[in-house]
DNA sequence: TTGATATATAACCACATGGGAATATAATCC
DNA sequence: GGATTATATTCCCATGTGGTTATATATCAA
């Protein structure tokens, strides 16, 4: 088996860098396809794959305007991430750093005389 | 060019769901690696190849203990994802969508002809 | 209608992947 | 020593990738 497809979910989407960037793009407003092209100074067919790959794990939803496809964030796809990654929290802000060293003093204590 | 390497960065080594499950299971404490085989239901050497992308970026940290060797979780290494994830955290917050009705309708109507 | 503009798609390629199987390395036990 | 246990690595392969170039589709303008 290959790696996950990008469309899989929105862990493997927002791997990407660019897709990242095109979603910190589109949250301050809606837009057409060409300023993101122009925003990244990628390609059209590149911005085009990439905005496609967001489309189907729903972090953007698009409007037909003419000749221009409009794009707009749709953040709630990336509330998975956000749920999972919330719970790690904890291990680097400062104000648990010092609960943190209890607990694993308390811990190694528990566990029967383990050093290290 | 092919897909970034699950070792670029965070945001791909936890593209995997297998690699978040093992961050999950070492959240709860250190482990061995034969452990996460029998609580994952993987092959053993699925699991070191796993561990060795999650090392690469410093999501899991070693220690030798005779023939074992003892995983930690290093979450510090998922700030980025943190960092970047949250900052799109009150578009599905219910506390702020009345705010963000708000904003788009100042938006909407400021957008009278703007530049761009 | 013809041409320009805006976007999507297709064809192609080099490449890293995750899984399986087999093997290598290393520590412990007899 | 040999056997067992624990883990890492290597080789193999099918697959999906991101970028490029070329083309298709659709809308507007003249």
């Amino acid at each position: 088996m290959a790696r996950a497809a990008t469309t899989t979910d929105a862990f493997n989407a927002v791997a990407e860098a660019r897709r990242r960037q095109i979603l910190d793009i589109l949250a301050t407003g809606e837009r057409p396809v060409n300023d993101l092209v122009r925003l990244l100074g990628l390609s059209q067919p590149q911005v085009s794959k990439h905005l496609r790959v967001l489309r189907e794990v729903g972090a953007v939803d698009v409007r037909d305007e003419g000749r221009r496809r409009m794009y707009r964030l749709n953040a709630h796809a990336l509330k998975p991430i956000h749920d999972w990654v919330k719970n790690y929290e904890r291990s680097w802000s400062e104000r648990f750093d010092r609960l943190d060293g209890v607990l694993e003093e308390l811990e190694e204590e528990g566990d029967g005389g383990g050093d290290e």
